[in-house]
DNA sequence: CCGGCAGGAATCTATTTTAG
DNA sequence: CTAAAATAGATTCCTGCCGG
């Protein structure tokens, strides 16, 4: 009885064959084994309690199972959905995926990259928004092109900034045919909740907003409140909104959709009601805006499939011309209650 | 159908060299 | 001549390719 881990050499001699065999019939190949050497693997390894050995065939095979997939943070329904769609991709290919989520900080993003670079990982998806941090980002896309360098494959969701495979989310255009459909219907006076002003996603989005509403004989862009990312972020930007301005009659521009739910409890509790004294629109189109009350106006993203083709762009075949892939993803303007003109 | 063997990289063992 | 350090070699995991 030999000590230590059951190997395939261990099983390979209690069925009296080859190592090649035991191994074609135990982890898989393109050729087949006779059934009668099969057998007596699988009934060796069964006996042995034989369990392959994963760092030994990412060895032999040339390739890990492993791949790294970095979000913001996990607990935000955003990611997780987007995170549930790389998911799906790795289980349906056999990989495994170590998620990170980084609560914003850079450098742990950096960190994560650099340990799955060590880790031989196939692939690593970068689902975070870029912030503004220069060094860091400079610091980031060495690494990204050593993990490449080294065989591994690299993609990102948001912004252009690394070279590598991208989806990039048309939040500018979508933001903008937003706030313009909503001119359409007639608002007149309109207020952003911003996000915080390093995000580059928050960014591009209140630049769409300003794009939408702009146009006409004068301005129909009222106070710009920046804010935390978040419920609570949106909570308190929309109480220090109604604090300094008179909301009746106006359209509140929320960054994200977890913003926008924030704020429909401010203005609750400031006692007006929406959408029949403010309209409140958010970004994202998360379940829990289809379940306020009002639902939601927003702008619909496809989240779970933005993880599936994110893992695919990874994972997938490469591209013939073998040059970086940039794929654009707008957004769709869905109009719910909480933008009801009353007529 | 089946067996032999190379190969990546860490880790353990043996041998040789160097220092004191 | 002993002890430590540097160097070389062996071992370990499994699979794709090649040969019979």
């Amino acid at each position: 009885m030999p000590s230590g881990p059951v190997t395939l050499a261990d099983v390979a001699r209690a069925a009296d064959v080859s190592l090649a065999t035991a191994s074609r019939v135990l982890n898989g190949s393109v050729r087949t084994v006779g059934p009668v050497l099969r057998e007596q693997v699988l009934a060796a390894a069964a006996e042995l309690g034989y369990r392959p050995n994963p760092a030994a065939q990412a060895m032999a095979r040339g390739a890990s199972d492993l791949v790294g997939l970095v979000v913001p943070d996990i607990t935000d329904p955003w990611d997780a959905e987007v995170a549930a769609g790389v998911l799906e991709v790795a289980r349906e290919m056999g990989l495994l995926v170590s998620v990170v989520s980084t609560g914003h900080d850079p450098e742990l993003e950096l960190e994560h990259v650099s340990s799955m670079r060590n880790h031989r990982a196939r692939a690593v998806v970068l689902a975070g928004s870029r912030t503004s941090g220069r060094d860091v980002g400079r610091r980031l896309a060495a690494e990204v092109e050593g993990f490449e360098l080294a065989g591994g494959r690299v993609a990102v969701l948001g912004q252009r900034t690394l070279g590598t495979d991208t989806l990039l989310l048309e939040n500018r255009p979508s933001a903008k045919a937003l706030a313009a459909s909503l001119v359409e219907q007639g608002f007149e006076r309109f207020h952003v909740l911003a996000g915080p002003k390093e995000l580059v996603t928050a960014r591009d989005r209140v630049a769409g907003f300003k794009d939408g509403t702009a146009g006409g004989r004068k301005s129909r862009l009222g106070e710009v409140v920046n804010g935390a990312l978040s419920r609570e972020g949106g909570y308190e930007a929309a109480l220090e909104l109604a604090a300094s301005v008179d909301l009746r009659g106006s359209c509140v521009l929320a960054v994200s959709d977890t913003v926008a739910v924030g704020a429909l409890a401010a203005l609750r509790e400031r006692k007006l009601k929406v959408p029949q004294d403010v309209a409140l629109a958010g970004f994202d189109d998360l379940p829990v805006g289809r379940e306020t009350t009002p639902a939601l106006t927003t702008v619909a993203l496809p989240l779970r499939d933005l993880g599936r083709r994110l893992a695919d762009l990874a994972l997938g075949p490469l591209p013939e011309d073998d040059g970086v892939r940039v794929e654009r993803v707008p957004g769709e303007v869905v109009h719910r209650a909480s933008t009801k003109r009353r007529r």
